[in-house]
DNA sequence: CACATCTGTGAACAAATGTACACACAGGGG
DNA sequence: CCCCTGTGTGTACATTTGTTCACAGATGTG
């Protein structure tokens, strides 16, 4: 699993690869991937699973550091964009999962996503904010945030890592996507 | 080229097909391919060509579908639906290439939204609509709109051309993410 | 008509691929 | 101590792949 992020991270697409190509990488007889996979398929829906522990991970950070709503979404994008620095190839395997994949891997960070968008609903209930909006238009509004984060994925991977002018470019405009989508929904009617 | 559509409109992904499957998949023979292209990149970026038509065309009758700002999301909307269900192989391309495919073609893809962002910001100008943005503001705002749009495509895409009832569901959703952003950036305040 | 340009064909080949099988060795539980 | 299970190895083979070359028919232009 590591030699095909490892692959991935170096530019080829997940769906591109071969189990001799992996093994390979893994400095393994080819064989040895049955042992442990029966698919190239497989070995991706496992990847989706370490996936969902990065998430996780990021999340309880995220949580950690709300010291103030004033200064939440700023300090979100970039824990954001410090764990996708940290974890790269997995968030690249993730970027590519999301329009391409096979149907499986496709569906699994699909759900991964939901997940995420359904924790930040509660999360922002828990803080009493937006309580003018009923559930329905507040999971509305943290499925858009959840996309567009996820879009700015393919604007931080498509900047190398040390490219810290640009990246900061990436930091501001997210912020001031999410900015925006907040400031509509503060004068959202639900009805 | 239509082969490879028709291979990545049917599951594959495009950065995983092979000369030799895009001929087969044309009735031609492998040799052939090469009086054409130089590379499956080559074709990548030839099909990315194409797609910019596709996208203009779309644009030239949301265009010409304007009759009045206040039904304008949804029919803008909708006619993207529509386009993307009438050339969903194309689409389908797209989408992998947002994140995934060669630099180049991923590259190409980009500036086409780009383009797409900076036409639809001229579009509102002429419209007199959010006339309290200033420029950069307003491409923002677009930026974040198209955003929106091209990640809504995946969801169109994961369901089945006849599921109308599904579809009906992203057209509703889609539309109501592009209101929550448009009434954010009525009440943006440039600064 | 003659000629040049395009496009497609067939045979060929070295390289790489997925997968199967029999075997080896390590570790831990009975 | 023995044996079972998990993991890795080496060999093997039929298929598939990318790319090459020399050749053939169509096409349109002079």
């Amino acid at each position: 699993m590591e030699a095909a992020l490892t692959l991935v991270g170096s530019g080829r697409h997940f769906a591109s690869l071969g189990i001799r190509e992996v093994t390979r990488q893994a400095e393994v007889v080819p064989t040895s991937f049955y042992r442990h996979f029966t698919n190239m398929d497989d070995l991706g829906l496992q990847l989706v699973d370490e996936l969902a522990l990065v998430l996780r991970r990021m999340m309880r950070e995220a949580r950690s550091n709300v010291v103030q709503a004033e200064k939440l979404m700023d300090e979100s994008v970039a824990i954001f964009v410090s764990h996708v620095q940290a974890n790269r190839n997995f968030f690249t395997f993730m970027a590519q999962g999301l329009a391409g994949e096979s149907q499986a891997i496709q569906q699994g960070i699909r759900s991964e996503m939901q997940f995420f968008t359904t924790e930040l609903a509660n999360d922002l209930r828990n803080l009493r904010l937006d309580e003018h909006l009923n559930d329905a238009d507040l999971h509305m509004t943290c499925d858009l945030v959840v996309r567009t984060v996820a879009f700015s994925l393919t604007d931080i991977l498509a900047v190398s890592a040390e490219d810290n002018e640009e990246l900061d470019r990436i930091r501001q405009q997210t912020t001031q996507f999410l900015r925006l989508i907040f400031l509509g929904a503060d004068h959202w009617v639900s009805r």
